[in-house]
DNA sequence: CAGTATACATAGCCTTGCTATATATCTCAA
DNA sequence: TTGAGATATATAGCAAGGCTATGTATACTG
């Protein structure tokens, strides 16, 4: 491990920049402590990454396995596993790629949207008593950080490039 | 599975509710995303239940072991591996609870603490170029967004029974 | 002081994640 | 047209992080 001298940010610094890093750190924070809380509070044996999965299907439609992995930031012998999990259920279909005999398009089956709604409902009935009491100028201001939030990181989740992958 | 008939929301849908249904799932989206985001691009061995339990111990101070499990939602044996790790690593330190011999305090370490802010710097770091073009406006609504959601998250954790684990 | 309750540890299992490597297919140039 | 290299997915094998069930030691209480 480098044990470069480096400069942290204090909070109650003034300065977009100090700003900016406590928003970044505590946006990654409450994103753990949210995943998990959702993961604990729906019953039911399937992980984060079978609902990840999914919602990419959902989102952008049948794409292969490859494309699948890197969409859902996962590698890919570990898109394979969840794959053939997801394959087992019938949530998703495979259907064999005319020009390509090695790859396959995925893509999410009726049942499998099904599911994930399912899924998300239960989510939302479960978390919407500690919202109940937001008004709407604060519901406002969570949707808007929403739709903030969700194309920068979608970005990052498309482009590979411009977020490297473990290690720098 | 009971399969009794429910009313999905519409995206589209005028009214609080549906609203409120949506702003919901995609925040538990938005979440998961950015938590494997987060996960993926900080190299290094220690997953997010690591980051989780230490983000706990330097909010809240030391507690015990069982105290430390409901605060981070994980059962208790779960919680018993993980520290384990990080007191190998040591990142945090047990302490023997002068009052009861079955107990100990779990504290974290001024390792524990150095560890766990050089890993959000880091995250920081590398998600700071998504978020760079952000107004000072955009910036303040998302920051908003953050300090209305925080607390409701919270709540959840510290109060299990407002928020019951597993099955329903 | 016996019996129950409580705090943590252990055992054993599953899923999700990884890297390294195998297998099958495709592509292209000699 | 065939052999070399590239590419798409699968397999093997490992570790971490989850869980339930259960064990063990200590505390409390009648």
């Amino acid at each position: 491990m480098l044990t470069e001298p480096i400069t942290l940010p204090v909070r109650g610094d003034a300065g977009v920049e100090a700003e900016m890093h406590f928003l970044l750190t505590d946006l990654v924070q409450i994103a753990g402590r949210v995943t998990r809380l959702a993961h604990r509070s729906s019953q039911g044996s399937e992980g984060p990454a079978t609902w990840r999965t999914l919602a990419v299907l959902q989102q952008f439609g049948p794409m292969r396995l490859g494309e699948l992995a890197q969409h859902s930031q996962v590698a890919q012998p570990t898109m394979t596993k969840i794959v053939a999990g997801l394959v087992e259920r019938e949530w998703v279909k495979r259907i064999a790629d005319a020009s390509d005999a090695r790859a396959w398009q995925i893509g999410i089956s009726a049942k499998g949207i099904l599911k994930l709604t399912e899924w998300r409902s239960n989510l939302a009935g479960a978390l919407q008593p500690l919202f109940a009491d937001l008004s709407d100028d604060e519901r406002e201001t969570v949707r808007r950080a929403i739709d903030l939030i969700q194309p920068r990181i979608d970005q990052a989740y498309i482009d590979p490039d411009t977020f490297p992958a473990k290690g720098e």
